[in-house]
DNA sequence: ACCTGAACACCGTTCAAGT
DNA sequence: ACCTGAACACCGTTCAAGT
């Protein structure tokens, strides 16, 4: 179910011809561009449309407005992550608790890393309506993933599976982010792996989260 | 030392007249008044400047420009936060990790849900520069106060206390945030504190944080 | 010392006119 | 079917003129 935002910040019309096709991508690359080389208070639909080699008029063909060119970018980023997490979770079913959260730890850390500029230049932006929603839609997904992942691990408690993903998804994005934000000096990206990985083991095999009756 | 940005963005000219103190807190009432009532996108010099009963050239003799109005409600709430955790975390030395987990997790959920509303209104503006300068402050003192904590706590070894330090405030920076954001029903909150605290105190206690020679 | 508000620059968005 | 770019509305910011 596609938020009433969502729907405000897609894609105009459809392109129909090769033509319009490659306008669409030469727009949305143009702000990719833009965005890291000009950051975001810099980027103006005029300068994007520039930047694409197409007038404004064109650009708004495309995308409604200029929300909709950041929630392009933001959309297609977050969910490549999201989708990093879910394969890792796929990969990690009824394993032993410490190896599934290496394997999803690493898988998170890796992805957020890959586009390192682009995330940092993203966390900026949330400020927009759709970021909101759209954020919202990937810490389900996420959480989704990692609650059926912890279901699999004969350690942990059922009943707890569901507020633990949560837990689990917010230390790793809030510690990411933290990271990523103070400059991520490569020492650091290190020793982040191994502290999330022992806070996320630890707490899901703390006495009040691991299964009792196991 | 602050901070070039936070120059820019620091009021501009200091009042000397009782009149023009008064003109200031007016508009950094009206600047909370509009943000929280209309929301960050209509919030206009011009609407501020009017709720505060001022013409805007008024308001742009204290506030340099409209990130400074931001700024400003930004900073006082971010600063309430981190005295809060920096209290907790004087009054708690030298006690058992559990007791220190507990006593840090309540003031800081405390303090962030105190003033639910800015809370959320201004995770949506972190996108000023401003703001990314005075998070990193604002991070660094908490660190520093979770530092000196944990280095008072018997079971931990003072070598993992700064990275530790780190671990923990993102840990309930990232879970409080996306609390917020997704609406904090009652319930949740409760759960909230309880898991945080297992985390932090789970993370302490694993051998790889734990002093072993203790 | 403090305040006013018209004027300016710039940006997001539209739409009549083109191919 | 797609593109152009001048025109419009609106907002941040300034500054000469006021009290």
């Amino acid at each position: 179910m596609p938020t009433a935002v969502q729907a405000t910040l897609k894609s105009r019309k459809s392109p129909v011809q090769a033509r319009s096709t490659a306008t669409v991508e030469a727009i949305f690359e143009a702000t990719v561009q833009v965005l890291l080389q000009s950051g975001p208070e810099r980027l103006t639909t005029i300068r994007v449309a520039a930047r694409a080699g197409v007038s404004v008029g064109t650009l708004y063909q495309y995308y409604p407005n200029k929300q909709a060119l950041l929630f392009a970018v933001l959309s297609r980023h977050l969910r490549l992550v999201v989708e990093a997490l879910e394969r890792a979770c796929e990969e990690h079913q009824y394993r032993p608790v410490g190896e599934m959260i290496e394997g999803v730890v690493n898988a998170f850390v890796d992805a957020k890393l890959a586009r390192q500029d682009i995330s940092l230049a993203l966390y900026r932006i949330a400020a927009g309506l759709g970021a909101d929603a759209l954020g919202a839609d990937m810490r389900k997904r996420s959480t989704q993933a990692l609650t059926a992942l912890l279901r699999t691990a004969s350690e942990i408690s059922p009943s707890q599976a569901e507020f633990a993903a949560f837990m689990l998804w917010t230390t790793m994005a809030g510690a990411t982010r933290a990271m990523l934000e103070s400059g991520s000096p490569a020492g650091m990206v290190r020793r982040l792996r191994q502290h999330l990985v022992i806070m996320g083991r630890s707490y899901l095999m703390s006495p009040e989260i691991a299964n009792r009756t196991t």
